[in-house]
DNA sequence: TTTTGAGTTGTTCGA
DNA sequence: GTCGAACAACTCAAA
């Protein structure tokens, strides 16, 4: 092994320059880096990317790209079997190392752990660092020594162990290794098909978003400028510009969970005033962290109920005229409609409006929670592999949280509660922009008089409810009422099976 | 081991 | 319109 034996910085999540450890440990090296992206086609059992974030792939790909070339850099892009791939690459290169930054997803951790072990039996040396999480999984525990199961108690045991370490800086330049002769055949970014042509549904998205490192800096500072001071009181305000729109920049890792840590604890050390919003904040970017944690101790968090007694969950007859509703935003419901096509025009929607939509799936229609995870995934540019199930569980009540029975979201209330003025029901639903705001939520009970001038004589324009509030909320209490006689009959059984 | 306190995000009803 | 109480039982985590 030579001195000049390059060293291959292999990006996965991980998008972006700065406090990029795997980056930077490797340029430290002196090597020479051939640093590159492996769009997986799946073989390894990864779960594919949906629409929506391979339109931020290829953007944030691009923006890399340029990143690097800017400081003397290159990023390759590859397509096909990385484990294949990189063997190849290592051998064709006689590259001396490999480093990346951890993954925490089952099908990611196994093939990870299989890429090491041959690259290792082909004497080339792996190095992995943690540069997504502030605290990897199994650094949280509790007294007990086993994983925490409840937010609080998983957020104060992380944030009273070891600090965060302080964010690395991006190198300033970079010493490249050319391509190797013999080395795989590299892809250009527009060539991997990522974004939609027929049709072209992203112009949406293109509004709305700066995907890319100098981008996420932007979304950031944006926030820390004008909606970190009101975070605490304002951030469940769909129509207020409140919240960071952090979480598409943090899934593809072009900022990373520490640089938002510090800066955030920063500026409300230097301004006492904002220590509640802050420490607000913080808590979100906490649970993100424990919904890893669940992950990685529960890795089928995907597919199977985290309480195994939701198993037997009496979930309605599917209905495909009911689910095409709700993802069309046309349920009849203002702010259900809102959010599922503020989800469809920009690939986003506020959190506050996720949960009221989601539990609209799940407690009013009757819906499977993996049916709306699946369209979530596929439509979010967020799409987490982590955040994702685990808040769908979250609404359900399957998940890591004691849910009251009762906590079935009124969308009329909600709407009235979050959206006041209806400025963004009026924003994603135009056809009731003209409505009065006192009946913006509920449109059915408007006089015919009122609806008239409003333009909804017709129902064709704006549906009427597609299911019944009340109706729909007993339904679900009893199907809730159920699951608890059945547990309890299990548990019955268990004992006396015991005697 | 047993006990105790607590658990992100709510709604409805009646005064 | 506003306010407080009621709405199950269970699991988790730590004392």
């Amino acid at each position: 092994m030579t001195a000049d034996a390059p060293a291959i910085v292999w990006f996965r999540d991980d998008l972006r320059l700065a406090d990029q450890p795997a980056l930077h440990a490797a340029a430290e090296s002196g090597r020479p880096l051939i640093c590159i992206y492996i769009l997986d086609d799946g073989t390894d059992g990864v779960r594919p990317p949906g629409g929506a974030s391979r339109w931020w792939l290829h953007h944030s790909l691009t923006a890399l790209a340029e990143s690097f070339a800017r400081i003397g850099g290159r990023l390759d892009v590859l397509r096909g079997r990385p484990l294949v791939l990189l063997r190849q690459l290592a051998s064709a290169s006689s590259a001396a190392s490999v480093f990346w930054t951890r993954r925490y997803a089952p099908a990611e951790r196994e093939a990870d752990a299989a890429i090491k072990a041959a690259l290792q039996a082909d004497g080339v040396e792996v190095r992995s660092f943690n540069g997504q999480l502030l605290f990897e999984p199994w650094t949280v525990k509790g007294k007990s020594g086993d994983f925490l199961k409840v937010f609080t108690p998983f957020w104060r045991a992380a944030l009273n162990g070891p600090p965060p370490a302080l964010p690395l800086p991006a190198p300033k330049s970079l010493k490249t290794a050319k391509w190797p002769a013999k080395g795989p055949a590299r892809v250009d970014i527009g060539d991997l098909g990522l974004l939609p042509s027929k049709p072209d549904w992203a112009g949406g998205l293109r509004a709305a978003w700066t995907p890319g490192e100098a981008g996420a800096r932007q979304r950031f500072d944006y926030f820390l400028d004008s909606g970190l001071r009101r975070y605490a009181s304002d951030r469940d305000r769909p129509d207020v510009e409140a919240t960071s729109r952090l979480s598409p920049h943090l899934r593809f890792g072009e900022i990373s969970p520490r640089q938002i840590f510090h800066a955030v604890r920063h500026l409300s050390e230097a301004d006492g005033a904002t220590g509640r919003d802050a420490e607000k904040f913080l808590s979100e970017v906490g649970w993100r962290e424990f919904s890893y944690n669940l992950l990685f101790h529960a890795p089928d968090l995907t597919r199977r109920n985290f309480q195994t007694r939701f198993d037997a969950f009496p979930w309605g007859e599917p209905s495909a005229k009911l689910l095409d509703a709700w993802r069309r935003g046309r349920t009849g419901y203002p702010i259900v409609d809102a959010g599922m096509r503020e989800l469809w025009i920009t690939g986003f929607m506020h959190n506050r409006v996720r949960m009221i939509a989601a539990s609209f799936l799940i407690k009013h229609l009757m819906i499977d929670w993996r049916t709306g995870e699946e369209w979530f995934w596929d439509t979010l540019c967020d799409a987490d592999p982590a955040n994702n199930p685990a808040g769908w569980q979250w609404v359900a009540g399957s998940g890591a949280d004691a849910a009251p029975y009762f906590r079935v979201f009124n969308p009329i209330l909600q709407g009235e509660k979050f959206d006041p003025d209806g400025a963004y029901v009026r924003t994603y639903v135009p056809e009731l922009a003209k409505l009065p705001t006192k009946w913006i939520h509920k449109p059915w009970i408007a006089p015919p008089d009122v609806r008239k001038a409003a333009g909804l004589a017709s129902s064709k324009t704006y549906p009427s409810p597609i299911v019944d509030h009340d109706t729909a909320r007993q339904r679900a209490l009893a199907a809730f009422a159920s699951l608890r006689e059945t547990s309890t009959t299990e548990s019955d059984a268990r004992s006396h099976s015991r005697v």
